[in-house]
DNA sequence: AGATGAAATGTTATATCATAACAACCCCGA
DNA sequence: TCGGGGTTGTTATGATATAACATTTCATCT
């Protein structure tokens, strides 16, 4: 079971539950979970939406952590190259990851009557397009799967 | 088999016969095919790669056919719109449809190295996506399938 | 042909997303 | 203490995209 889904669950833990994720991995890999870093993952854990890099920004700035733009996009890059967030390429919009720890390719699908978004766990490489690159000699590198329209709550019934 | 892949195949006639067949569609969609928008199509087709908004108004620029960005990007909207082109969210950029007629959602593998970019065929609705949407109740009206990585050519032996 | 209304275009301005470049700082190890 | 990598602060600018409104074109109806 992912640590979230359209369905309600538990914010606060599984925000918790994240942030110590995050600094366990840091702390193993050296790297510097600084104030900017984990505020920014804070902020990005506290939606389960799509942030725009300067939606972010104003947050921090907010909270006294800087208010130019290469403050939050440095803070962004660090989450997505870790692994803590995904950049949502459909909206050059970001969200905080919903299967911290392993790397991978997310695929997302996102409300468009809720801005709602969920991450879904695939295989790139199993996939359509896992199929198509095989059948045309092409190496997947990186994968982008996103998906738009309207989540159990919003689609009429 | 695609009007084309990675191998090479005879430009100019896969040009014409995607212009003819965009000027079809418009006339029995009844649709204006205008200078403007031609001209755009033409560029794209020109090229097996994708051009970003400001690329393509240069082009029109040099054609005498508009220097503002609205020109370029009211022409790219119409091709999207009807399927003649695409965009490619992970680029910012658009790319003519290689299976125009069809409305569908393209998926894409982009060469890193080489910037080539073929469209293959696929339905959002059958694969992991698809899977992964049904068992969460997510209803999907597009999806964005995007694969970035090697080329055959590109690709080390 | 002339009227007319929808669609397309021209143009200016501005919004939104993102990065280059460089100086200053901080921590840690030699 | 010195030096160096990594992080941050700051200014400026580049790249992508749209709002708003005036004007023109064009299909269609009369």
């Amino acid at each position: 079971m992912p640590p979230f889904e359209f369905q309600s669950h538990d914010h606060a833990s599984c925000m918790t539950s994240a942030m110590r994720a995050a600094e366990q991995h840091c702390l193993d890999a050296k790297l510097q979970f600084t104030p900017v870093r984990r505020a920014a993952l804070e902020i990005l854990l506290s939606e389960h939406k799509a942030l725009g890099a300067y939606d972010i920004l104003a947050k921090l700035d907010a909270r006294g952590l800087g208010s130019a733009p290469p403050v939050a996009y440095r803070a962004l890059e660090f989450l997505v190259k870790n692994g803590f967030a995904h950049k949502v390429e459909k909206l050059n919009a970001y969200v905080a990851c919903a299967h911290p720890g392993e790397t991978h390719d997310p695929a997302f699908m996102i409300c468009t009557s809720c801005d709602s978004i969920v991450e879904a766990a695939t295989d790139p490489q199993a996939g359509q397009l896992g199929r198509a690159a095989k059948a045309a000699g092409f190496e997947i590198n990186t994968a982008v799967l996103e998906a738009e329209g309207l989540c159990p709550s919003c689609k009429p019934t």
